[in-house]
DNA sequence: TTCGAATATATCGACTCCGGATATATCTAT
DNA sequence: ATAGATATATCCGGAGTCGATATATTCGAA
């Protein structure tokens, strides 16, 4: 159908930047990016938590559980957050997509030419 | 494994550019790009011929057989080469997907900051 | 003239990934 | 009470990836 969004290498680059940034657990991570980017980039539950999964099992981000409780009280269980931090293998991996990313940029100002604000149309193509 | 490339939305995006400057056959696309990426983006058959494939199918692009023959003799068919022209409605697509790069550049930008040549190292978080 | 490399298009298929739907549980505000 | 936000997580049908493979033409060098 032609038409999705699908850019995990992207959000690779963008999650990495996010928890270089500062620690944060998951939905504060899709959130940020939510309101960093004024709507446009949406890191859903079934992409978010896989791909975080992945990444710490690949040693690029290391993953601990707060408990976070509301009241004082003893006992029961309270919600619980899983905060994660970049390691130094994780920064070395940003690094390198970030390389791939301007180096794809660089590629599509060749092309279009690099952005000005406004469209001023480029020439047309005849043959 | 984590560690792949693809990007078809990106490559969408570079096709439709590449045809959009002038017509050009499958091959020539993929060459050009090679060049222009200085061989950092590489459009293998298996993808380029799909891509353009979908991309003609759903109106986006046009294409057209053209018959490339050596020399004058007459019968023998000679090489066959199919041109593709960008669409009116490619040239929207192509427009849509350059925003939604433009919109992940900007969050790019805000998140490691813009593109300063050189790394001015970024400050290390704490917590 | 022959033979390998480049040109040119195209399909196959095993593998991976995407992402909406779904599930579960806690916390907050009305 | 209870609806909605917070918070994490899995499932799985559908889609995409890309190396390998196939076929045929043309060019250049030995």
């Amino acid at each position: 159908m032609l038409g999705r969004s699908g850019q995990r290498d992207d959000m690779e680059l963008v999650v990495l930047s996010l928890l270089a940034e500062s620690p944060r657990y998951g939905y504060a991570v899709s959130k940020e990016l939510g309101v960093r980017s004024e709507g446009r980039v949406r890191l859903t539950p079934g992409v978010l938590y896989p791909l975080l999964k992945e990444l710490e099992s690949a040693g690029l981000i290391q993953g601990t559980w707060e408990e976070v409780r509301a009241d004082e009280e003893g006992d029961g269980e309270g919600r619980k957050r899983k905060w994660y931090r970049v390691t130094a293998k994780g920064r070395k991996r940003m690094e390198q997509r970030l390389a791939a990313h301007r180096a794809f940029r660089a590629l599509v100002d060749a092309l279009v030419g690099p952005d000005t604000g406004a469209d001023a149309g480029r020439g047309e193509a005849s043959r």
